[in-house]
DNA sequence: TATTGTTATACTCTATAACTATA
DNA sequence: TATAGTTATAGAGTATAACAATA
């Protein structure tokens, strides 16, 4: 029963899991991970955010985020500074050294994308995001299910 | 530059993490994880299969899924025979309880599957279907690369 | 020689829960 | 009270490389 969607969630597997692979495969001989590169990128991008905006946008966990941020910081690619209104928050960024690896990386990067594209047509590619933006609204967590679930564990003593 | 691809990559990325957590929501309340959850489906569809087919169908790699298996008959649900004809592979396949155990899991998945579905049209999932099916193809490891990849590191020290 | 799987090992990501501090 | 982030801890998946057994 619900084929379709089984279909669909093991092709959104393969296609990831296989992209990911093959971009480690690059990344990885330059010295970073692919969870990595992504955060570099987005602070690349966004300049100056706080950890709470590179979980989103990462697609990540805080605790994640927050590991991955302490290993970069470590290797004064990053850093971390109090945020200049809200004490809480942490104001992360590239270093000066951050940012000339990231830009090192982009070579690195172009076989791979290459290769990500390399059987699409431009229009395809945009159907493509279209289409694989609505997932993460649909499947956006809502913890509040979670009250009226129960723990309906299969017995396993036989 | 190379704008495109990195869309493409990061919306695959977001679509697949947040497919996968909110799988986990489900799953883990019922005693497996994702990951478990589709060899337990592959081995449903496929009855008695080799580790390295598993390893294809699953998109993953050979000791991620000793692991696995491993793990899951150290429960009980799976059982790893010697092949009939081919004595280096091994033949796995579901226990009576590992198919039971499926089953039940089958009620649990209904809502994930719901969510995932709920904004696409069939016609739609078709066509996602068929673009994510190009880029497992497109991204199947070729390591013969690596012979000729230098370890270009960049420096990190100041 | 090539292939299937094992083993040891290490790394990374993920997740939870209790906690501090700030708002 | 709520929010941002920390910390400790645990678990799970991923990957490599050296290895044994079999083809």
């Amino acid at each position: 029963m619900n084929e379709e969607g089984k279909k669909l969630a093991m092709a959104l597997r393969s296609a990831y899991l296989t992209m990911h692979r093959r971009a480690d495969f690059y990344f990885t001989q330059h010295g970073v991970t692919t969870d990595q590169f992504v955060l570099l990128h987005i602070l690349a991008q966004e300049g100056a955010v706080t950890q709470q905006r590179l979980v989103e946008r990462a697609s990540s966990d805080p605790s994640t985020v927050r590991v991955m941020l302490v290993l970069l910081e470590g290797r004064c690619l990053v850093k971390r500074e109090r945020h200049p209104v809200d004490g809480r928050a942490r104001s992360v960024s590239l270093t000066e050294r951050g940012l000339k690896v990231y830009q090192n990386l982009q070579s690195a990067s172009e076989p791979f994308l290459d290769e990500l594209l390399a059987d699409y047509r431009s229009e395809e590619v945009q159907a493509l995001l279209e289409l694989l933006s609505r997932i993460p609204p649909a499947m956006a967590a809502r913890k509040i299910r979670r009250a009226r679930c129960q723990q309906v564990f299969v017995s396993e003593s036989p």
